[in-house]
DNA sequence: CCAGTTTCATAACATCACGTTATGTAGACC
DNA sequence: GGTCTACATAACGTGATGTTATGAAACTGG
C-alpha cells in the first residue's frame, strides 16, 4: 500500500480544520479538488475515512489515524520550507571562510563571534591558508570566502578581490616594553631585542624581512617561530621580544592592554587586506551575508583606527 | 516557499542510499525521473542540494538538512501504509459491539479478552441493548456487530442474523444451594425461594415469566431486580435466591464453581442466540475478524457444552 | 414540517508534472 | 589515457491535479 504524502496532508488539513471548505482554504486549493482527492484515497484504501452521510464531515477512526500521519508530513514540510527560507535569507547555512592565520585569529574570530550572535543558525567552518591556497580553494569550490592581504595589481583568475583595509604592519611588543616609552624609536634600538618570526612561508615573514631591511637592520636574532597568534601573544607579553604584526590585529587587542605598537615607520607593504571570493559560483546567501557583515565591520574598523591614530598623534604632539 | 513532500522523500532516499541510481531502485522509479525532479527542486529553491561536479553525488549542507525532513515524511508515510495494511487485515481498527447485558458480561467479555490478546491494536467499544435497539443501531451504522437472542422466524429489515447457539435458559443458584443436591427438582420446590429478576424490559425477564408459567408457578417473590450480571452473581452466591440465566453464562462460570444449574426442565425459548450484522454496509475488516472469532468461539463452546452435558448425564445415570 | 442555508459531490476540461526509454557526457579509477 | 560507472538530457505519453459551474443532501431555524 503506497500512499501519496500530499493526500495525507490534505486529509490532515480537512480533519483539523473541520471540513472540506475550511481545509481547502487552509491549503489554498479549491474545495472540489480536496473532495475528489479524498474520495480517490478512500477508494484506493477501500475503507471510509469519513462517516458517510454526515454533513459536518466527521472522520472515522482510520481517518483520524491517517490524519495524524498527515500532520507529521505537514510539520516536516513546514520545517523544510522554513529551512529554505532561512537559507535564502542567509540566516542559515554553512560558510567556509579561510584566511591568513594571524588575521583570522586576531581579527576575524571576533567578527565571527559577533556575526553568530545575530545568526545562530549559520555554521562557520574556518580554515587557514595563504593567498595562493585560498585562491585555489575558492576556484575549486571548497571555500566561500577568503580574507587575506593581496597586491593591488595582482588579479588572480576566477576570483574577485575587494580591498577593505590598507596593509599596515607595525612592530609589536608587550605593553610595558622598554621601547614603548620612547616617543621615537630608531632602528638601532631594535637590535638588542629578540624577535618572534612568523612561519617562513607566510607573507608576514616577508614583511618582517622587508621592514627590517628598509630600516637597515639585517641581522636580528629570532628567538621563536612557528606559533599561532595565541602563543605569539603569550611570548610577547612574557618577554621583551618584538615581532611584526598587522596593525589591525594589535588594534583589536587594545582592550586587553597587553600589546603595543612601537612608534616606528617600517614601510607599508604593497598589499591591501581584502575579501576574496570566487567569481564563477554565486555565493550562498549565508556566505554573502557574512561577507557583507565582515566588509561593514572592517569599514567601521578603518574609521575607528583612523580616529585612534588621530588621537594618539594629538596626544603625542602635545 | 511551498515544497512538494514527495520531492523531499526523493531527496531523502537519494541522500540515504548514496546516489541517484540506488535511490531510484529504493523508490521503485527510474533514475532520470529522480534526476529531473531534484534538478527542478534545486532550481526552485535556487540553491544546490548536491555539490556540483562530484560523481558519487554528495549532498550539500542544505541538501542534508532537507533530506532530514524528507526522512520524516518517509517514516510518516510508511507508518500510514502500515496503518492501512493492518486495518485491511483486521489487525487494527474499531469494533463497536453491542448485546444483551447478561450475555455481554457473562460470555462475550471473556471472548473479547481472548481476541484482544491476539489483536492488541483493535479497539472494542462495547454497549448494551436489546434486539430492537441493536437492530436500529446496526442499520443506523453506529454499531458493527450485535450479539443477542432472536426468534428464528423474525427477519428484521436490513440486518442479517446468524444463529450460533440454541437458546437455553436454566434456573441458576449458588453452588451449595439446598436444591442442588436433588437429582430432580419439582416446580413446587421453587416456590419457597426468593427470585432475582432481570430488568422487566429484557427478553430474559419474559423467559423467566414464561418458564415459571410453564412450570405452573405463577406466584414467585422477587427479592432483587435491575442489577448487572456481576451483582446478580454476588447476590446468588450470598443467598439462596434463584434466577433464570442462559445456560451458556452459567457454563462459562463453571470454573469459578460458584454457580450451578438446577436439574429442571423449564422449556426452551423459541429463540437462538446469534450474531446480528447490518446487511447494507460491508463490515470493517476488524469487525469481520471479530465476528468470525466470536462465531468460532461459540462453535467450540457448543461442542464443549454438549460434551459437558453428556458427561453430566452419564454421571447422573450411574 | 418546510424553507433556507450550508456543505459536500459531480461534471467537464485544461494543464502540467511525472514516469518512461533512449542516449549523451563527464567524473572516477586503474 | 582508456574504460566504466553514474548522472544529465531529450522526447513523448499519460494521468493526476487544478479550475469553474452546478447539483444534491443534510443541518438549521421557525
Amino acid at each position: 500500500m503506497k500512499l501519496d504524502p500530499r493526500h495525507l496532508e490534505i486529509l490532515a488539513a480537512v480533519v483539523d480544520e473541520g471540513g472540506l471548505t475550511e481545509g481547502a482554504r487552509a491549503l489554498g486549493k479549491s474545495q472540489p479538488s480536496l473532495s475528489r482527492t479524498l474520495s480517490q484515497l478512500e477508494h484506493r484504501i477501500g475503507a471510509p475515512l469519513f462517516e458517510p452521510g454526515r454533513r459536518p464531515l466527521r472522520p472515522t477512526e482510520l481517518g483520524r489515524a491517517l490524519a495524524e500521519r498527515g500532520r507529521q508530513v505537514l510539520t516536516a514540510n513546514a520545517a523544510a520550507s522554513s529551512i529554505v527560507t532561512k537559507y535564502r535569507g542567509g540566516k542559515s547555512g554553512l560558510v567556509r571562510v579561510g584566511g591568513t592565520p594571524v588575521f583570522m585569529d586576531g581579527v576575524i574570530a571576533g567578527m565571527i563571534a559577533d556575526f553568530q550572535q545575530q545568526n545562530p543558525d549559520v555554521r562557520i567552518d574556518q580554515s587557514y591558508g595563504y593567498a595562493e591556497d585560498l585562491t585555489a580553494a575558492l576556484t575549486a569550490g571548497t571555500l566561500d570566502l577568503a580574507i587575506c592581504p593581496m597586491r593591488r595589481d595582482a588579479r588572480a583568475e576566477g576570483v574577485e578581490f575587494q580591498p577593505i583595509l590598507p596593509g599596515l604592519n607595525v612592530v609589536a611588543c608587550r605593553a610595558g616594553h622598554p621601547l614603548m616609552r620612547r616617543t621615537l624609536v630608531t632602528p638601532a634600538d631594535l637590535a638588542e631585542f629578540p624577535w618572534i618570526a612568523p612561519p617562513v612561508d607566510s607573507p608576514l615573514y616577508k614583511d618582517l624581512r622587508r621592514a627590517l631591511a628598509n630600516i637597515g637592520t639585517e641581522a636580528f636574532k629570532i628567538s621563536f617561530t612557528g606559533g599561532t597568534l595565541a602563543s605569539v601573544i603569550s611570548i610577547l607579553t612574557g618577554s621583551d621580544a618584538l615581532t611584526v604584526l598587522p596593525y589591525s590585529v594589535v588594534f583589536m587587542l587594545r582592550r586587553q592592554n597587553t600589546l603595543g605598537a612601537l612608534s616606528l615607520q617600517i614601510g607599508h607593504p604593497d598589499r591591501d587586506l581584502g575579501l576574496l571570493t570566487a567569481r564563477a559560483a554565486p555565493a550562498s546567501p549565508a556566505a554573502a551575508r557574512f561577507k557583507a557583515f565582515v566588509a561593514k565591520q572592517f569599514g567601521g574598523l578603518a574609521v575607528t583606527i583612523q580616529q585612534h591614530q588621530q588621537d594618539m598623534l594629538w596626544r603625542g604632539a602635545r
